[in-house]
RNA sequence: GCUCCGAUGGUGUAGUCCGGCCAAGCAUAUCGGCCUUUCGAGCCGACGACCCGGGUCCAAAUCCCGGUCGGAGCACCA
């Protein structure tokens, strides 16, 4: 099995259902997973990716045996090409690329099919040593000139790219395309099933050619559907861009798609898992469900994770009539032995309410402070009624002490909330639900990032 | 346009290869109820689907044909 992503960026959530799947069944039936770092467009690479691909990975649980990077196998391409052209079954093409098409388009034979192995090898031997330019020339793989997809028809191997190489600067300037290394490689790294996207479907057309010519035994193939990921950001380049003119804080900016995102916003490795192996391998196309990945993340966190008090648009109120108020409450509500948190706030103090809550009630109202007392609403005064549950029909509602820190919540919709969190919060680090309000990761004491509801 | 693929409730899926045990399972969402000092979790219940039309067959979500709709690819990206 292997996993072959671009590294044109880290990863991101569309990528994981391709590397979850191979992991999974390696780790059902066994074998090996071979990561390939397919790099052989020396103009589309973030170096970045080098060293982000394998973390992303390593953090989502998926454990790969080997890692091969395609730009360190030039020279077994260009042999596997060269004897490709001694059988005569690839040829160098120096039409302009729209005479090229036009050709195929038309199922003609470009005027350099024919040309006899001998004169092609030596043409190959003046891409690679420099003799044409970019777009000049290019190694052809022939296939059958009839072949009802018009893309299948004779396709293009290997091009010149004079784009520096950020792993081999100007080493190389004749790259192969895609569909020729991955055939080599799915052969030569002893491949034997292949799981990937519906979208490749045309590509494994043209790989059989070259598993074909070499009489090599081709793998088992499997296209799972494509994922549309309503509204989630995950084109490398419009995220590039963003990071470029600011509009993104960085590859782990919560508002995108990548694993990175999801990780900084509290979810679980185990989500992804679950989710995609619940998604199957299908060849139908498919909607991402947000409310079921969500739903997933809160099935695995919910049991361990601790309650706190986030209170978004704070008012101050003023109890009054009180004795020495204390609030004493567990971190969790069926898990008493995850501790409790504890508040002495003293005689007639001043609590913060969510003006969400507050400014709704009319005055008269009796509602609950949580795990403190019940009030009765008179402006921005809180009538003291008892600190025992009598009634619980009654709006309950969460209540930051006095010398809680001010918290800013921050959405991956852009928006933000912001308001006091109670201290015993400010000083705690990962996921806690932020009671009434949602799962929450707290980055530090003035910043968390909403995970879900 | 051409080639290929697919179609199960709001959403994600199981079942389709080898027709009957599917008057269609699960999850999620929604709605009720119980429980709970969270609008969280849990428990119980309800709602809700085999794209359409033909055919084969004792029997079709499952096989065949036609249609409709949707998707992918279409060449120097991976």
């Amino acid at each position: 099995m292997r996993m072959a992503p671009s590294p044109s960026g880290p990863l991101h959530i569309g990528h994981s259902r391709m590397a979850i799947l191979n992991d999974e069944y390696v780790k059902r039936y066994g074998g090996r997973l071979i990561l390939r770092i397919e790099d052989t467009n020396p103009a589309n690479i973030d170096p970045i990716a080098y060293e982000q691909i394998p973390r992303d990975l390593e953090w989502l649980g998926v454990n790969f045996s080997d890692l091969v990077i395609q730009s360190d196998r030039m020279e077994i391409y260009y042999s596997e090409a060269k004897k490709l052209i001694e059988a005569g079954h690839a040829y160098v093409c120096t039409c302009v690329p729209d005479e090229f098409k036009r050709l195929l388009l038309a199922g003609k034979a470009c005027p350099h099919r024919n040309s006899d192995p001998k004169e092609n090898s030596e043409k190959f031997s003046r891409m690679i040593n420099g003799g044409f330019k970019q777009g000049e020339a290019v190694l052809v793989i022939k296939t059958d000139l009839n072949h009802p997809n018009p893309s299948v028809r004779d396709w293009i191997a290997f091009r010149i790219s004079e784009a520096p190489h950020p792993r081999h600067g100007v080493r190389y300037r004749v790259y192969p395309m895609m569909n020729f290394s991955v055939a080599v490689d799915d052969h030569l790294l002893g491949l034997t099933h292949v799981i990937r996207g519906k979208d490749h479907i045309n590509n494994t057309e043209k790989q059989k050619y070259i598993f074909k010519y070499n009489s090599w035994k081709l793998p088992e193939y499997y296209h799972y559907g494509l994922v549309d990921f309503p509204g989630v950001i995950l084109k490398t380049s419009t995220i590039k861009k963003g990071i470029a003119n600011k509009q993104y804080t960085g590859w782990d900016d919560i508002r995108l798609g990548t694993i990175l995102a999801f990780r900084k916003r509290g979810f679980q490795p185990e989500t992804f898992r679950r989710y995609w192996v619940q998604s199957g391998m299908r060849e139908i196309d498919s909607e991402f469900s947000v409310e079921i990945f969500n739903s997933i993340n809160k099935d695995i966190i919910d049991g361990t994770t601790r309650r706190f008090f986030f209170v978004p648009d704070p008012v101050a109120v003023k109890i009054t009539g009180s004795g020495d108020l204390i609030s004493k409450a567990p971190y969790h509500p069926s898990k008493p032995e995850m501790g409790y948190k504890e508040y002495h706030i003293g005689r007639d103090p001043e609590v913060y309410i969510s003006g969400r809550d507050w400014n709704s009630l009319a005055d008269g109202t009796v509602l609950r402070l949580k795990d403190l007392c019940n009030v009765e609403k008179y402006g921005n005064i809180a009538k003291f009624k008892g600190v025992e549950m009598t009634d619980r029909k009654i709006r309950i509602v969460q209540w930051c002490p006095p010398g809680s820190g001010n918290f800013t919540v921050y959405h991956p919709d852009g928006n933000n909330d912001t308001g006091l969190i109670e201290p015993l919060a400010a000083s705690h680090r990962g996921v806690a639900q932020l009671e009434r309000y949602g799962y929450v990761n707290i980055a530090d004491s003035l910043t968390g990032y909403f995970t879900h509801p």
